[in-house]
DNA sequence: AACACGGGGCA
DNA sequence: TGCCCAGTGTT
């Protein structure tokens, strides 16, 4: 599955619609490498005003080494898969202090650091170095599953295997960077995963899947995703200036975010313990649903006031007014928008 | 090979 | 609601 003609399409279709974004007007490794981890499984739109902010806080890899987690993980917060934000920081330490402050100049010293994997090596090194790889994300397989005309599942160890071969032999002999910057954007402006608008498609007088009418069922998925029923309820301690905190340091979502006193039940039958809530009065009680891609999430907020906040062994009390240093999950950051920062209390 | 990991947008 | 998004690390 070779056609001479494809690249050369949509590089011409790319120079004609391209979006300007900023990573792709320079060749700055580090900046390439921001933009690629925070795109990953991102929107363009939902990753660009994290990217802004990032080269702003840290316009270099010594900036983003030298950075407390608390802060990447701040700038980071929304934006979801944090381990993206904690990978992004240990490997600015890791090319700083072991490979000399020098970032990897090819594919192979690329895919050894922590959060780079085939896509994201390819993607540096070809937009950085133009190194002959073909980057392989979504946009990418749904081009080439419907062009092309392939049934083969994404997910599968032999679909993946041969999307890998029709991307590597499509490559055009030059301009690598350019190619895989046209494929991509091309997935996702025009061959979009629903209802694209083959009709005034530069590719579709030899689209497989367009002229074979089966644009809809491709590219193929084999796995379904099962969501987790989890009834979370988080305890609101708070008087006038301070409140209770916890990190949340397990392997599970939001590892390393802060939240309020968690205590997670298997139902929704929970009451708060007396012995923390204690002298409180309970002021409010907030119940929300909150659906992540593999969890089902029934939160409820016990908000209660006390005059006094006694020390506590296994929470951390904080001004309230300082709230806003420590990374929390979405739904925390809700909840302390509407709640918090208000004069409730 | 299968699964976990967020949040938002769209049909 | 279900699927997808410039995927990767862990088990």
């Amino acid at each position: 599955m070779i056609d001479e003609n494809f690249s050369l399409v949509l590089i011409k279709w790319y120079n004609l619609n391209k979006r300007n974004l900023p990573w792709r007007n320079t060749i700055d490794p580090y900046k390439i490498w921001i933009s690629e981890i925070i795109l990953q499984q991102t929107r363009v739109e939902q990753g660009l005003p994290y990217y802004n902010k990032f080269i702003l806080n840290f316009p270099n890899i010594i900036k983003l080494s030298q950075a407390k987690e608390d802060k990447v993980l701040k700038l980071w917060q929304g934006l979801g898969y944090y381990s993206r934000a904690r990978n992004l920081h240990f490997t600015s330490k890791y090319i700083t202090e072991k490979l000399n402050g020098e970032f990897p100049k090819n594919y192979d010293g690329l895919i050894k650091l922590k959060g780079v994997g085939k896509y994201t090596a390819s993607a540096i090194s070809s937009f950085a170095y133009n190194e002959k790889k073909a980057v392989l994300d979504g946009n990418v397989f749904r081009v080439l599953s419907r062009y092309f005309g392939v049934f083969d599942p994404i997910d599968s160890t032999l679909g993946l295997k041969l999307f890998e071969e029709i991307s590597f032999k499509n490559l055009p002999i030059k301009n690598i960077a350019t190619y895989n910057q046209s494929i991509m954007e091309f997935g996702a402006l025009q061959c979009k995963p629903a209802s694209p608008n083959c009709e005034l498609c530069p590719l579709n007088f030899n689209c497989w899947a367009f002229l074979n009418n089966k644009i809809s069922s491709l590219p193929v998925k084999n796995k379904k995703i099962i969501k987790k029923e989890r009834f979370f309820n988080f305890i609101v301690l708070a008087n006038e200036k301070f409140v209770f905190i916890e990190k949340r340091i397990k392997n599970d979502i939001w590892k390393n975010l802060y939240q309020f006193p968690l205590f997670e039940d298997s139902d929704l039958n929970f009451k708060p313990a007396k012995d923390l809530v204690k002298n409180g009065v309970l002021l409010k009680k907030t119940k929300i649903k909150h659906i992540l891609t593999h969890q089902r999430l029934n939160v409820v907020f016990w908000h209660y006031n006390v005059n006094k906040l006694e020390k506590n062994k296994k929470y951390k009390t904080i001004e309230i007014k300082k709230i806003d240093q420590y990374p929390v999950p979405k739904i925390v950051e809700n909840y302390i928008a509407e709640n918090l920062r208000i004069d409730l209390i």
